[in-house]
DNA sequence: CCTATAAGCTTATCAGACAAGTTGATGTTA
DNA sequence: TAACATCAACTTGTCTGATAAGCTTATAGG
């Protein structure tokens, strides 16, 4: 009996996005839906499903009466989890890089947008979450899922989509990320001494400080097991 | 004659998402491949194929055996420019808002980043793109363009793929606001001299300076025509 | 009242066909 | 020979109808 972990296109859009990054397909032929249904043993239906899921992370480019071909690596949508599966551990950890440097760019601005709209009910949540994670400190899973909430909220507070997406996005990234940092002795309970001078910056609505532990947090964060970037 | 701007699938997905952005469909229905199939009179393949784009954009969650369900706006994919075209004018207005926030935090940033990293090459290109939009100040689009170019320069320069990303995605929205800022009068002209001086600090490898240059730039477009946010 | 089974939804996958667009070869014409 | 028109082969787009597999709910039994 088969063992169903997911949909089949995901699957063969897996296997054909591995062959893409690793260079095993050449750039000048492409793909077909003929040549994927034949390898696979698969539908129609799902070589095509498999091929629109790569289309989706402008990975390849599909045009009726055209032959697939593939895009150049530079332009593929990193901002999605499913590369974080498909891609090769050498260039997920310069990704890893990449996307903290990110936040250190993005992250401390938003926490002085927010302090700025910061609503009560808002600050509440905050609290709560901080006094969870106060408590959580000796297991990392449950610890890390409460300090992504923390920051999304914080997001959510910026009041703009546009920014709250992307931080979304990189939420898995973030996630891989930051199970490797928590893996150090003592890593959460500094890390809820952070969180807290966090909140209590917002609490007081005060922008400058808010900005200021937040980019201290993150920093923190980069010293411990990561590639430096930037 | 049936004349064909899209495919099938993305203008079937057009209409529902236009339908479930201005609240036409009760959030405790959902939908079904059924009625959608009946209702427009598509095939099945492409009644999926449509739900499949809006499963993309987090407008809906699929799963076998289960009715289609809508998701929260909140968590909508606002980074694809799909939603440009299907969200109503009000919300394009404040999203574009957002995103110019939005740039105003990251874009300096990336510009002093830029200028550590800045290769003759990379500086060659954008002195040909500054010299092509100096000559090309009485064409609106095209302005636009090289403008775009000029700014995705430089994000490359950072040589950080998820920024890279995230300022490739809301390159449609940029374009979209630009497209009101350059209608003013002697916006051109500015915008050149402004694009002059990050190009020059850029030249001089000076971050510091760069970035003051960049922040000057985007912060005078948002003066124009734009409603401000934050 | 609770549980287990089954019926009827729904989405997932398969198969085969035709339509429509692109490419490249073929052949004709200036 | 060179430019152009036509057609054949290949590719993706769409349609139809069927079966498999997962979920929900109602029903029958304890």
């Amino acid at each position: 009996m088969e063992v169903k972990l997911q949909t089949l296109p995901k699957q063969v859009a897996g296997v054909l996005a591995r062959r893409i990054a690793t260079g095993g397909i050449p750039a000048g032929q492409g793909l077909s839906e003929q040549q994927i249904l034949q390898e696979f043993g698969v539908s129609r239906a799902v070589a095509r499903e498999a091929l629109k899921i790569l289309a989706s992370l402008d990975m390849i480019e599909i045009a009726q009466g055209r032959r697939v071909v593939l895009r150049p690596a530079e332009e593929w949508d990193y901002l999605s989890p499913l590369l974080i599966d498909w891609l090769p551990p050498e260039q997920i950890r310069e990704l890893l890089a990449e996307a903290h440097a990110t936040r250190i760019i993005i992250e401390p601005a938003i926490t002085a947008i927010a302090a700025k709209h910061m609503t009560k009910e808002s600050l509440e949540r905050l609290g709560t979450l901080l006094a969870a994670m106060s408590a959580t400190e000796d297991n990392p899973d449950g610890y890390l899922r409460l300090d992504l909430d923390f920051h999304m909220e914080i997001c959510r507070a910026a009041q703009n989509r546009i920014l709250d997406r992307f931080m979304y996005s990189s939420r898995w990234w973030q996630a891989a990320s930051r199970r490797i940092s928590n893996q150090m002795p003592h890593a959460l309970p500094s890390a809820t001494e952070m969180h807290r001078a966090i909140y209590e910056a917002l609490v007081a609505r005060d922008a400058k400080r808010a900005e200021e532990a937040m980019r201290r947090h993150l920093k923190a964060t980069t010293a411990v097991g990561l590639p430096h970037k930037d």
